[in-house]
DNA sequence: CTGAAAGCGCTTACAG
DNA sequence: CTGAAAGCGCTTACAG
């Protein structure tokens, strides 16, 4: 009853074994696998053996639990109601692809959370031993999950986030005013001249508000004078672009041009031409925002502004797992010139 | 310099601190918070009191040290060169999502790895105490890593794969054979008589060569003949499609219809017969395979197969972290009609 | 129903 | 350079 060789559920091999094997004590196992350059090579050469051998490496839980650290990183992706889960905003996942790559050239492991605002929203990861710092992934819709989160950051620390519409707190963001700018005076530039912008303001400041800016100020420079629809509907982005579209155009049939604050609401605006059968980009030109790959596959393939996604992770990382100083950052973004803006 | 307020770095809190303040053993604590009916309903209120008071959260490095469960379920996702990073797949992402939620109800997180086959490919989180269970998601253009994987499963158990090409192991997948049959059918319903099938096969069993018979099938059934393009480039999946469209299309100019194995591939389908002029729906139909929402955004938007990506995670779970017995399960796959098929 | 104690598997001073 | 030992923060028999 004890000795049946494969009945017995294989028990966890820990570096007790190794070292017996090995001939050594569990310390010098410990520091062999740890690359301690106070352990011998030939000793570290052995150790290895046996613990290749064994197919022993280290759990995690037991040396966390010592150092204090958890090498990973949790983020957190917010969800609105509109959002129909669970692929949400595919812009988040995008960005959660580079942060995951990122954690992984910095050896950590990432750990994704989806919330959304009527679900249990939680942050403390930290606290609970299973990261070593959080980012938090949203918009300005999502206020109450922001208010607690904003919260948390003063009681925690080791948060940083993306779309958090207060100034108070970490976070990293687009260069939405630089970004607004591009896109209007691109545009200017080729021979547009009554260009709408397309976003709900409505939630106050928020990356939307910062693109406006852009837009409103490049618009300035050259005499020229912004539009804006007078509402947007609840719902996804898709239609709220598509609704405000119609509304411009209905009070105003020579608008030639669309600044879309995400690409999202740009493939909306890009349904409604199609509707009334305006040429893009012949007739009517469109920039959108968020450099979402999906923009390739849509008739024609969207012009964009894309912020760095490398660069944001990266600083986001800082922020939550280095507790970087600086509070607040900025990443450049570039236009992607596709087909939905006529060429010169 | 040892009561100076706010200089100290908080100290972790323990269920020793929350015992203290309570008046009680730690024991206790411990089993109030694990909510163990053994503990009286006025002690456990006494202690969850002072655990909210003190900010207490068990720390789950120590507490899965002792229970052996980490109550995470890590997720790897396969990247292959092809695949611009760190997007990749976007219908992974979208699965990706379901499995979140999944875990999420079971009240498990989720540890995200991106893998390509050139870097260091990693599926042992159990081991290290990181999971109780890995998901591993590709397709079968990742063979090398596929039998790294297939290796692990068989040492270790606790592996459940998405898209791997070989039969004897742990996994699940679309009803791959159906839903052949339904695209198929649903084309040759609407009028059309020359379908082509667009999809490599070339890496043998998997996801597509399913596909394929499903196609196959439902076309022998009305005496119908299959047309295969002759090759396919490197390259991603939309160019792949693109060339496969037009490799067919030049010697068979009477071809109405494309069934794509998967909607990438009809993006890049798409993308060819706007450039011939061809109007879809009216002269080609086309249906793709995956569900993907950025179907909608194409144009027209892709009428498409799409699998119960809920119930896919649910038993992906079942299998990869209560270790299920049932080896293999499909799941059923519905069609999403949207636009680039003639309404009847 | 509650307490005292062992032990999960590591890392890291502390000695030598 | 290596060993012996303490301790990270829990859970869970074992007593009472």
């Amino acid at each position: 009853m004890s000795s049946q060789p494969s009945e017995t559920k294989a028990a966890r091999v820990t570096s007790f074994d190794v070292a017996e094997r090995a001939g050594v004590n569990q310390s010098t196992v410990s520091r062999a696998l740890a690359g301690s350059p106070q352990v011998t090579p030939a000793t570290r050469e052995r150790v290895l053996a046996v613990a290749r051998e064994l197919g022993y490496t280290v759990d995690q839980r037991a040396s966390g639990l010592r150092t204090g650290r958890t090498d990973t990183v949790a983020v957190v992706i917010l969800q609105g109601p509109e959002d129909k889960a669970p692929s949400g905003n595919p812009f988040y996942f995008e960005l959660l692809g580079s942060i995951c790559e990122a954690a992984s050239a910095r050896g950590l492991e990432t750990l994704v959370s989806l919330q959304s605002e009527e679900g249990r929203l939680s942050g403390d990861y930290v606290k609970r031993g299973q990261a070593d710092g959080t980012i938090v992934i949203g918009s300005a819709r999502h206020s109450s999950a922001w208010t607690y989160f904003q919260q948390l950051q003063r009681s925690t620390g080791n948060l940083a986030f993306w779309g958090s519409p207060f100034d108070d707190a970490r976070w990293v963001r687009s260069d939405n005013h630089g970004g607004g700018r591009i896109a209007t005076s691109h545009l200017l530039d080729r021979g547009y001249r009554k260009i709408a912008f397309v976003g709900p303001l409505g939630t106050g400041p928020g990356q939307f508000a910062e693109r406006f800016s852009g837009y409103r100020d490049a618009l300035a420079e050259r005499g020229a004078q912004p539009i804006e629809a007078s509402s947007y509907p609840d719902g996804d982005r898709k239609s709220q672009g598509y609704h405000a579209a119609r509304d411009m155009i209905e009070r105003d049939g020579s608008i030639d041009a669309f600044f879309a604050a995400s690409d999202r609401l740009a493939f909306g605006v890009l349904d409604y031409l199609k509707e009334i059968g305006r040429d893009v980009p012949e007739d009517v030109g469109i920039v959108g925002f968020d450099g979402m790959s999906a923009g390739t596959i849509s008739s024609p393939p969207l012009t964009t502004v894309a912020p760095d996604l490398a660069k944001a992770a990266e600083a986001l990382l800082r922020m939550a797992i280095d507790g970087e100083a600086s509070v607040t950052q900025r990443v450049k973004v570039r236009l992607i010139e596709r087909a939905s803006v006529r060429p010169t």
